[in-house]
RNA sequence: GCCCAAGUGGCUCAGUGGUAGAGCAUCUUCUUGGUAAGAAGAGGGUCGUGGGUUCAAUUCCCACCUUGGGCUCCA
């Protein structure tokens, strides 16, 4: 972000600190940064709702009258300390910022002094005019679960009213693209309490999107060098154990269904000497590896590609679930790699270039995407499995692959799966919010604890590696970001309903019944509005549908044999025979381009 | 799970301490209209659920459920 709207925005955040000490006196201030839409700020004891933002705004308009230039005060840390020794918040930052031979800063403008290293805009008078208190939220300290909860005031601040009102704008016609909100009007699918949370019903509409996305993905695995596998829902407890999920991955995963007996006869209170736990899985690997230990392998079936749509059941605690995009039954579009060391770094290379080739396909530039590095946190050994050995092997490749591809990536520690880093590949929702979709994992643990091998060139036996990958990452969340990324309008080979035939009355309904018969032998998705409506309210209609194009026949249509096309952007390509119309429409979905 | 907010017919929403209303959608009838809403009539809601206060609760209070925005976690 630019350091001039940052430092608008930080100030801002002391200007709001300073109007909510005035109003609630009680209040302890913590941390207050500027974040990439605007600022926030975080204190204890201070219990208010959204309806007290106004009086917030209020006063700090009044405030900031007062305010001068933003001036330093030199302090030592200890008086630093004294001078918070009733904020064990502000307290606990002087004390590390000491540790680490910093020297404390203090910031005061008006009557408000704030423990703060710096970036003030230079006149708050005339500068502190442009924001907006946006919203209240709850918030650990130091982001850790195990603290305690702080309440945080989201706010916005620009150099113009013009910018504010843009950015609030801009909010408001995002929330129009929603996909929860487009999967209602579109009727894609929803999500049924009856059912489950988190577990969503796809409707024909949205289900027809699905199988499109499928059918080409299947296709170009196919065309990649992959096979297809297909593996069941649960698995037997020892798989879980052997996989070392039961031991990372517990807190994700559905209790075990107990089996050995009937529903029945568990109902009756009979008991069973023998009893067999199954669990839902909440990945597909370990399946997959059973399949490779079936038959004994060699250095030159290596490297094999194994792909399957898995369904997976992950459970996410309530608050987590969101729309598509979070779900707890989703389906991965997965795949493993199990190759030797001297094919990973190819193979690492052909996944980086299939994910960006998928992404092209459905509208995401490179420029959409952010790509992470994820690595382990050195400090937290409990969290992964292997040593440290592999660990530094499997990061240095896979960062110098990234590279190599000339990803644009940023490292994050601590992020990366139990048996080993990752590159992951995330999307904006309409909010601006980011959504881990590809994922390419480099595994050196699982083949070693399901005890694989093949034989080398020599005879001897050798673990391989594994890689696992996603593309879309799932398609639930896929298929959500896409609605929000085309706002509904999908490019036509994925639209549900492709064509919509408008009679213009009654009168003509016989022939508009044969264009739809036509069109459907040509396998494109057709329906017809037979409704004796008039024509505007047909089109009114299937514009909110956002059907790719409208066929209109009047009597003129009929006479000729021709139909009127009526494109969803509002275009009016005139009349044609039926039969340019379907050549036109079948080369533009073979294209798989956006109209 | 935690913090804040919301929950009224299929959808979008109005409303009130005296057992509910609009528009759209649905159904019926009329209308047969050339590029974004033709007309009339009808049906449809135990006002999220359960308690409490009250003569009386959809409205006030409490709990819970769900949804939205955050936090944590994650494909």
């Amino acid at each position: 972000m630019d350091i001039k709207l940052e430092n608008l925005r930080h100030s801002t955040s002391h200007l709001m600190a300073a109007a909510v000490l005035e109003l609630f006196p009680n209040a302890k201030p913590t941390l207050g940064p500027p974040t990439e839409d605007g600022f926030y700020y975080d204190f204890d004891e201070l219990k208010i709702s959204e309806d007290d933002l106004p009086k917030i705004e209020e006063r700090m308009r009044e405030i900031v009258k007062s305010w001068g230039m933003f001036e330093k005060l030199e302090t030592s840390n200890s008086e630093a300390i004294e001078q918070y020794k009733n904020n064990p918040y502000k307290k606990e930052l002087i004390e590390e910022h000491s540790k680490s031979g910093e020297k404390i800063t203090l910031y005061k403008s008006g009557n408000f002094i704030d423990l703060c290293k710096g970036g003030h805009i230079e006149n708050p008078q005339k500068e502190l005019k442009y924001f907006k208190l946006l919203s209240v939220a709850g918030a650990y300290w130091r982001g850790n679960e195990k603290n305690k909860m702080l309440t945080r005031i989201y706010g916005t601040a620009f150099f113009s009213q013009k910018e504010l009102d843009e950015y609030l704008k801009n909010i408001e016609e995002a929330k129009k693209r929603d996909h929860r909100k487009l999967g209602k009007e579109l009727d894609l699918f929803h999500i049924d309490e009856r059912v489950g949370l988190g577990l969503p019903l796809w409707h024909p509409k949205g289900a027809i999107l699905w199988r499109e996305i499928e059918d080409f993905w299947y296709k170009e695995h196919l065309k990649n060098g992959y096979g297809l596998v297909r593996t069941p829902h649960i698995g037997n407890s020892e798989l879980w154990k052997t996989s070392g999920h039961l031991n990372f991955y517990n807190s994700s995963m559905y209790p075990p269904l107990e089996a050995g007996q009937a529903l029945e006869e568990k109902q009756q209170g009979k008991k069973v000497d023998v009893s067999e736990e199954y669990y839902l899985k909440p990945m597909n690997c370990p399946f997959h590896l059973q399949i490779y230990s079936a038959t004994p392998k060699s250095y030159r079936d290596l490297p094999l590609r194994w792909a399957e749509c898995g369904t997976v059941y992950r459970y996410e605690k309530k608050g987590e679930l969101s729309g598509l995009i979070r779900v707890r039954g989703f389906t991965q579009d997965d795949a493993h790699i199990i190759c030797r060391k001297d094919q990973v770094e190819e193979e690492l290379e052909r996944v980086i270039d299939f994910i960006i080739y998928i992404y092209k396909s459905f509208g995401f530039e490179m420029d959409k995407v952010q790509v992470f590095l994820s690595l382990r946190d050195p400090d937290n050994k409990t969290k992964y499995a292997g040593d440290d050995t592999g660990w530094d092997f499997t990061e240095k490749v896979l960062r110098k692959v990234a590279n190599k591809c000339k990803l644009n990536f940023t490292e994050e520690k601590g992020e990366a799966a139990f048996y080993g880093p990752k590159l992951d590949f995330k999307i904006k929702d309409a909010l601006g919010r980011l959504w881990q979709c590809s994922t390419l994992q480099f595994d050196f643990n699982l083949p070693a604890k399901f005890g694989i091998e093949y034989t080398n060139d020599r005879g001897e036996k050798e673990t391989p590696y594994m890689l696992h990958r996603a593309l879309f990452g799932s398609y639930e969340r896929f298929i959500g970001l896409l609605i929000e990324h085309y706002a509904g309008n999908f490019p036509t080979w994925l639209t549900p309903v492709q064509v919509k035939v408008l009679p213009i009355t009654d009168k003509q309904l016989g022939y508009a019944k044969t264009v739809v018969d036509k069109l459907k032998t040509e396998s494109i998705r057709v329906e017809l509005d037979d409704r004796s409506e008039t024509l505007g309210a047909k089109i009114r209609d299937a514009q909110k549908e956002k059907v790719a194009y409208m066929l209109i026949v009047g009597e003129r249509e009929v006479k000729d044999g021709t139909v009127s096309e009526r494109g969803r952007s509002g275009k009016d390509y005139g009349s044609m025979k039926l039969e340019e119309f379907i050549k036109n429409i079948k080369e533009e979905i073979d294209r798989k381009t956006i109209n």
